[in-house]
Formats: structure tokens, C-alpha cells, sequence
DNA sequence: CGGAAAACCGAGTAACTGCTCGGAAAGTCT
DNA sequence: AGACTTTCCGAGCAGTTACTCGGTTTTCCG
């Protein structure tokens, strides 16, 4: 859309990208360790083993710094998101669940420094934002898959379960990260119950394929 | 514990009392929009219709704004969270998480600063870690109750579940705290069918004395 | 009262912040 | 090689920040 990205200039050489992308990676530790306010451009390209001067020859200030990780992050998990949300009719709902919630969880491991973006612990506005993006993007593959198998759910509803859904595994996932490996998988397990708990309960889903609680479920009150 | 607070002088006539308070409101606020690094000690202390020397007899330091902030709310939600966590027996597992949500859901919205706090958006490790405190209670408060109810559940996966309760509820009720009025309803129900079909997902709980799903329900894999 | 303690104030200071700039170095092309 | 571009550098600048200090005002209390 924009043309104008957030570099003031495009780094031609190899030996510069990659110096913008140690940068980046440094800018995306040091926020997540600090926040956005406490960070400071120098300690950035300190850490970043270049100087002050490089770090402001390719970013024009600070929080271009925070729409470059912004825009990095969403381009690497984008195709990722798309893959997942994906409909598989040759698997149960289980499976789709079970897929959904191990492909981020790996995703995750694999980039630890997504985590402070998704649990929104990175207060520049852009970096709020653009998890908030990514997440609405993860909401709307939700209901897709949801509209897909049960055509039954009416519109509203079916938005509400699949923000919830949402929600529910990205919180997860980042209380999974927090936590040693031992216990990691574990709490993925768990995810994946709540899920699969929560429609049984929500849609009466028989995630594989047992009939139990099925049949009308009434909502409790009012 | 530590007789030192984070003041560096009490304030003993109550004109001076208040001005302590209103200076913590307003750097809850302040933390709040534009995160711990961001906000300055001038800008708060201005905002609360003070000086910047009167807000320095009292607090030695940016960071003691951050510890005294997080005690203060610590202190007021420790009895919230107590009175929630007693089991109360004439009540069945459903009506149990209903008034646990509920509640909670009340506090945050007579209380709208303390939602930065739960949601890990504020950067100063002290508030971290009192977000920390706070949520470790709410996980041995579930994990009693659900003692309580459920002693066949061996205390290692129960304590799993408590926690996987706790995070959910957390992160749903600030979920809910970002929507408008109306949905915000909706969002807490949802969050109460989603412990409840976890629960009976996982420890084949039936929380309104139904008895469907019941028995055992051997774990998917490995 | 009157005197002492508590509270209040805000201009000022030392340190730090984001960011610039002029020049050196490394890379590219002919 | 020589000329030209890209990259790199870090001392330093203007502005901001956390925090101090001396002095004034308000409250307390015998």
C-alpha cells in the first residue's frame, strides 16, 4: 500500500541488510526486555555491536524502528497464519484443533521473539497494532474454518466463538512460552482440551466423532 | 516483611494523604497509555494538580511510584480474592465459576486501572512481578477449591488445571475489558462456558449435577 | 499566640536521550 | 587504478528527564 516504508534508505549490500536485521533483532530484545519507552537507540546499536550512526542511516528515528519489526513480524507469520486456517476436510475437528495449536506453538519456539509482540508487552502504538492485526487475521481464519463445518451456528455467535478461540490460544501459547520445556508441552495439551472443551460445550462439536452431549444445549440464563 | 516501603516519608496530615493518592492514580494512568519507560515523573505530577517537588518528598524515585503503585494494588484485591477463593458448599461447580467470574469481572470494572496491571502492559519489573504475585494466588485459590471438590484429581495435573483456569480467565476478562459494554456481557459468559466445558473436558466434572460425559477419558496420545 | 514540624513549590542541574553530520572506510564499476 | 557510491562511525548538539534544594506556606499543638 505505502510505498514509503519505514527505512530511510535501502541497504544494498549484504553486509548492510544483514546489519539491518541485527539491528532488528536487537530492537525486538531489548523492547521486549525494557518496553518501548525505556529503550534507548544507542544501547540498540551497541547491543547491536554497530554504531549509533549506522543504526540512524537506515531507520529516519525510533519508532521507524517499531513499524520495521512491526512489518518484519507480519511478513514471516503471515504464511504461516494462511497455511493453518486452511480447511482439511479429511481431518475430524480434533485434528484441526490439534493442527492449529501445534503449527503457532512451533511457530513460537521457533521465533521466541514473536512472543512479546502476540502478549502485547510492547508498547509502541505500531507494535500494539500490529499484533493487534495479526490477531484479528487468526479470528477471521477461525470463523472461516468454523463457518465450514458447522453451517448451523448463526453468524454472531459463530464470530463470538471464534474470537474466543482466538484469544484463548494466544494467551496460551504465550503462558507456554514463559515456562520450562518440560512443562511446555504439557500446557499445549491443555490448550487443546480447552478448545475442544470449550465447543463441545459452546456448539455441541463432537470433536472425534462420539455423539456424547450432542442435542440441543440451552443457554443457562436469560 | 520489609519495614523500608516504597515512601520515602509518610504523609501524616490527611491534605498530604490524598495528594499521595491522587499522584498514584494518576501515574496508574500515565503507566497505562504510554507504558513505564515513556511517562515522566514531571508530566504525572502535573496531571495530578501537584508539584514535581511534592511528588519527590514522597516518592524517592520513579521506580518507588511503580512499587508503591503495585502494593497499593495488591492490597486491595488481596480481600476480592480471598473472599472469591473460600468454597462455598451449597453451591454446585458451575454456580462456583459463575460467581468467581463474575466478581472478578466486577472488580476490574469498578477498578479500570487494574487491567493494565493483569495484562502485563506495564513495563516496570515491579509491576511485573506484583501481576505475577497477584496471578499465583488466583492459581493456588482455584487449585484449593478444585482440591475441595475433586480429590481424586492428583494434585500435579490439578495444579495444571488451576493455572490453565487462572490464565484463562485472565486474559478473557481483559479481552472483555477492551470491547464495548455490551459485548463485555458476553464475553464473561463465554468465559464461564469455557472453564466449564474444560473442566468437563479434562476431569469429567459435571457442573450442573447432568451426568453427561461422564467417565473416564483417556488422554488423546503418548 | 508562637514556634516547630509537615507539606508544598518550581526554577535549576547534571545526566541522559534521540538524532545529526562530516569524514573515514569499504565496496562497486569501468 | 581511479572515480563514485554505499556503508560505517562516534563525537557532539539540542532537547528532555529524573531529581534536588532553598525557601514559602500550612498545619499542629501547647
Amino acid at each position: 500500500m505505502s510505498p514509503e516504508g519505514p527505512l530511510r534508505r535501502r541497504p544494498l549490500q549484504v553486509r548492510a541488510q544483514e546489519r539491518v536485521e541485527r539491528i532488528l533483532d536487537t530492537a525486538e530484545q531489548v523492547f521486549a526486555e525494557v518496553g518501548f519507552g525505556s529503550a534507548t537507540t544507542n544501547q540498540i546499536a551497541q547491543q547491536a555491536g554497530t554504531s549509533i550512526g549506522s543504526l540512524y542511516e537506515f531507520f529516519p528515528n525510533k519508532e521507524a524502528l517499531a513499524r520495521a519489526l512491526a512489518e518484519r513480524y507480519i511478513a514471516r507469520i503471515a504464511p504461516v497464519y494462511d497455511a493453518l486456517l486452511v480447511d482439511e476436510p479429511a481431518l475430524d475437528g480434533g485434528e484441526l484443533i490439534n493442527r492449529i495449536v501445534e503449527s503457532l506453538d512451533r511457530y513460537f519456539r521457533e521465533h521466541p521473539g514473536a512472543v512479546p509482540l502476540l502478549n502485547g508487552r510492547l508498547t509502541s502504538p505500531e507494535l500494539v497494532a500490529a499484533g493487534e492485526r495479526l490477531q484479528g487475521a487468526l479470528v477471521a481464519g477461525i470463523d472461516r474454518l468454523l463457518a465450514n463445518r458447522r453451517p448451523d451456528v448463526i453468524a454472531e455467535h459463530r464470530v463470538t466463538v471464534a474470537a474466543v478461540i482466538a484469544e484463548v490460544t494466544r494467551s496460551m501459547l504465550v503462558m507456554a512460552d514463559q515456562v520450562p520445556l518440560s512443562r511446555r508441552r504439557v500446557i499445549v495439551r491443555e490448550t487443546e482440551r480447552l478448545i475442544v472443551g470449550y465447543l463441545t460445550e459452546t456448539v455441541g462439536d463432537p470433536p472425534e466423532g462420539s455423539t456424547v452431549g450432542r442435542g440441543k444445549k440451552a443457554p443457562r440464563s436469560s
